[in-house]
DNA sequence: TCGTTTTTCTAGAACGATTTAGAAGATCGA
DNA sequence: TCGATCTTCTAAATCGTTCTAGAAAAACGA
């Protein structure tokens, strides 16, 4: 059973290793008869087909495309908008018979050689929600791996398929303040509040470049307004619940809470509820993203085309008629119940 | 840029090949001086360090394991289960700097060879939730790769990390059948509904093994009552919901709903919840996994330890000191607000 | 029938590393 | 000072394919 190669089978059927070869790759470049006796004898060896390494590296191709996040891999996926970009970008990988490799970025071992990103035989990258000035992006950029980030980058060589942040924050901003908020709590992801109690951050240390531009946004939408920026840690239900009960809780309480994914917004939505606010009416409650789930919530959101950023993200990888590099996806808001005019003072 | 070797590097320090890979991976097998010369050299050259196919070719090790799911990706990711159990997994994956790669399986093309399971450069794989008999099993068999399963196969070679179906299921048969249900409906994941109409399957239709042994298990805990199984599509929240308002606008109403996995019972939730009616007290509502969301929503549920789970799996892929090849894990009756006794008749 | 094209197959060189066995020099105890 | 032991480094084989170039045989057109 082991140690059944390619020369193996050749050497039983009598032929070369590359006719072998080609009975697998081409069969079109040998007569049916003579690949059928191949398969045969390649089944009654117990031979299961090239090496799946053997055959990267000689062909170059690893027929694997890396998936980069940041934070622990259990984050990434409690977001129905991280699974959406996932399965678009699946859809297209499988087009491609080329699978998906998860690469977790444990914050440790990234400067140390023995870390996934070093390692990893991919043909490209997708780089998912990981600040610009990430070390695994110059891991990459090093070896030289295509890589296509859902951030905007700043610099033209990269290639990326993003929505303009700023103009899909603004467009929220704008709404809000036609219902006459002047008072906001910004709801973000943040690794400083992870496990602990919520933080009030300034701008400058918010640290995702879309949350950034996206708090831009808003305040260009709303110059009078007074933005507050809150976290109840890392992206999630629970961390939107949190910093959504701090700002609820607090002695001048918002009008509305904006927060920067639907998770968090629907966490903020769990937090009224047991405090027995009605969205829309008490305060208004907008979110990011339009998950399935925030339709249900009747929540106030900015769509984006999350599995279509996917499937662009794949195709720019894998489909070498895809010429575009850089997309800029659209957006739209939806107004749903959760938001009302701001209560008089 | 391209083309640079561990030769190249070799040749512009002037030593062999043989020691530039020792820098990289044997660091103390030569001087520190000698090494730190190779680096500044590699990093002058753009060296990247030694390629990952060729490494995995030469090692025998690709670095990497696969894991397998049934359906496409968007389902197996919407579960939280799901979440948790590749969590734990990607835990232990880290600590032995190997990947995950994602590999969804498009019943379609996996009697052709061009598939991911056929090609892909693994060590080992995870198998989640796929039915015994899947081609995909059998692939990896001939590829010789270890494979771990979260199903109890009946073959006594197969390595797995388990619950016993059966007796979970039967616990909380009990706990029904001492509230007085003696009519149940039980939701279950099934292709056949898929985006269609809920359907209503005998107990032979039903696919996975695991749903059947839970099946097994409420109906020996409950000799007494009728259990009907209901499918509203793949495993997901939505399907729960679709099942459950067949079930509840169907002319004999049961006076309970398990569904068999805790997203389903979520679901159920809904519909319930949008027909006015208050589980745990107009009807019994439970579910299966013990995810986050149902502590949040008082869902009665089976609690199995996911997260351990994937751990589990991991290590037995991965630990050389691990040798246990089967595992069962424990599982809890966790009792909240969403039972209660059975109206009388 | 003869050159030409097409089909079918092969030899041998990569692909880029790791591994094994061992050589050369340095260190050490007595 | 001498043999033994470490340390540091190397030569050459090997991992299992695919690729390039081309040979031999078959089919074809005129």
């Amino acid at each position: 059973m082991a140690g059944v190669t390619l020369k193996t089978v050749a050497k039983a059927v009598g032929v070369s290793p590359s006719t072998v070869s080609n009975a697998y790759n081409k069969p079109d470049q040998l007569s049916t008869t003579l690949r059928e006796r191949i398969m045969a004898a390649a089944q009654e060896l117990g031979y299961a087909g090239p090496d799946a390494s053997a055959r990267a590296l000689r062909s170059g191709k690893a027929g694997a495309i890396g998936v980069l996040f940041t934070d622990k891999l259990a984050y990434a996926f409690s977001d129905p908008y991280a699974v959406g970009f996932l399965a678009g970008l699946a859809e297209v990988a499988e087009e491609f018979a080329t699978s998906l490799l998860l690469m977790p970025l444990s914050s440790t071992d990234i400067a140390g050689g023995s870390n996934a990103v070093q390692q990893a035989a991919i043909d490209g990258a997708a780089i998912f929600c990981v600040p610009g000035g990430h070390p695994a992006l110059e891991i990459l950029a090093n070896r030289g791996i295509p890589a296509v980030s859902t951030d905007r980058g700043d610099h033209p060589a990269l290639s990326w398929v993003a929505i303009d942040e700023v103009e899909a924050a603004a467009q929220l901003g704008e709404h809000l303040a036609r219902l006459g908020h002047r008072d906001v709590v910004v709801l973000v992801d943040n690794a400083q509040a992870a496990g602990g109690r919520p933080v009030e951050l300034t701008p400058d240390e918010v640290g995702y470049t879309d949350c950034e531009l996206r708090i831009r946004g808003l305040q260009k939408a709303m110059p009078d307004a007074r933005l507050r920026i809150v976290s109840g840690g890392h992206n999630a239900f629970a961390s939107g619940q949190r910093g959504a009960e701090y700002a609820l809780d607090s002695q001048d309480r918002p009008t509305a809470i904006v927060g920067l994914s639907d998770v968090q917004a629907l966490g903020a939505l769990e937090a009224m509820k047991v405090r027995g606010l009605t969205p829309g009416r008490d305060l208004t409650l907008a979110g990011f993203d339009d998950i399935p789930a925030a339709e249900t919530a009747g929540l106030t959101t900015v769509r984006q085309p999350i599995k279509d950023k996917g499937r662009a993200v794949g195709r720019i990888l894998l489909d070498p008629a895809v010429t575009e590099r850089q997309l800029l996806m659209p957006t739209r808001l939806i107004v749903r119940s959760s938001s009302g005019p701001a209560p008089k003072r």
